[in-house]
DNA sequence: CAGTCGCTGTCAATTCATTGACATAATTTT
DNA sequence: AAAATTATGTCAATGAATTGACAGCGACTG
């Protein structure tokens, strides 16, 4: 298929109309506008039309949208119609958290494994899921059909890490180290720095001062 | 002071420049041009120097800039030269990650309370600080001039304890709850959707796939 | 100490993103 | 069944962000 490349500023958006959608459609409603949409969200509407245009028209002249179809749709797009298989590196605080929390199996993202080096926390069981070490990592991903792993351990080994996973096929790395990973370009890397988002937070808490 | 805005997208850029002026520190370096900085950080130099020049000429022509300098000079206008009094809603696993990530503290950002609505939990003590019930809320919020409330709490329950935190006088919000919070303009809101960005990194994975 | 070189700050040009406008098509009303 | 209404898809216009270009200042060199 020869498709224009979307740019990621509407790929950003699209887990936000997702979860919209997902929620009208709980409540039992079946079809929207895109100027409801636009009331709802916040966003304009013509944002919203162009934004779903990337992908196809979806909609409706007269009618809107279908909300179950489109929420489909929008599922499909973000490929959460298919299972995908994660690991996590680092069962510290961040690397559990993650693991506890159940909704992103909910929409597939299923966790296979956690890797830590440490020696005392290999073996223990965390939500049903063993702790193993480092060296048994690149074949773990390969035998088990691993596309993402997660990033939850701190920068000194994150680069090193990324290197071992780039190494053993990994696609896709969710980094929530505080470093920037050069990787090939074919491995997408999708970053979590929540220092940055705090300094932000922190950023525009001061410059609001400064206007008053 | 009559200050222009700076967009988000720029604020959204500090934490990164902050970061690796940094490392550059650290590594006992002390000048700096945009050129080599642009090459370490892969973005182009006409952006660093568009992106400074918005707080100030911060560096010398012919020269470049000084990297001690500079790493404060951007600390300042991020705000982490002060301190930040936080509180944590939301005992739970990600809550407990948070409060054990030091290097907030480091920066100034400090963990005053930590609360949670389930009783057994409350009393318990996480790296020292003892976990409350959400009835104290809003006193301790005003008791202890916190400015920074972290939500680490279901979606279910987030916006009505947002609420409880505006009208108590709380400056910003870290929202890490999956849902969209309607706050007056005066408060500052953060939000860390984790999902929406796997959903992020899960779309570029299938679109890259397309591409073959 | 004069000349050369390096590098910033800034303006202009380009690219990218958002908004507005409307022709057209499906739906609903009468 | 015709008329009126609704709301999309798309094109054009505007606005924002990024990149490129260079004048001019300061630093370094011989």
């Amino acid at each position: 298929m020869e498709e224009k490349e979307i740019s990621q500023t509407v790929v950003g958006r699209l887990p936000r109309y997702f979860r919209y959608l997902g929620e009208l459609k709980d409540e039992g409603i079946e079809r929207v506008s895109s100027q409801e949409l636009s009331d709802i969200m916040q966003v304009t509407a013509s944002q919203i039309r162009q934004d779903l245009n990337n992908f196809g028209g979806f909609g409706q002249q007269g009618y809107g949208y279908n909300v179950g179809f489109l929420y489909d749709e929008i599922g499909k797009i973000l490929g959460l119609h298919r299972e995908h298989n994660l690991i996590i590196v680092g069962a510290g605080h961040l690397g559990q958290a993650l693991v506890n929390y159940t909704n992103f199996e909910r929409r597939g993202f299923l966790f296979r494994g956690i890797f830590d080096k440490d020696p005392q926390v290999c073996g223990q069981k965390i939500r049903g899921i063993t702790v193993r070490p480092m060296n048994e990592m690149e074949a773990f991903v390969q035998e088990n059909d691993i596309d993402i792993a997660v990033l939850a351990i701190p920068k000194t080994s994150a680069v090193e890490v990324a290197e071992q996973l780039v190494c053993c096929g990994i696609k896709g790395i969710w980094n929530f180290a505080h470093v920037d990973l050069r990787v090939p370009e074919r491995i997408q890397v999708e970053n979590v720095h929540l220092s940055d988002s705090l300094m932000k937070l922190s950023y525009n808490l001061s410059s609001r001062e400064d206007e008053e």
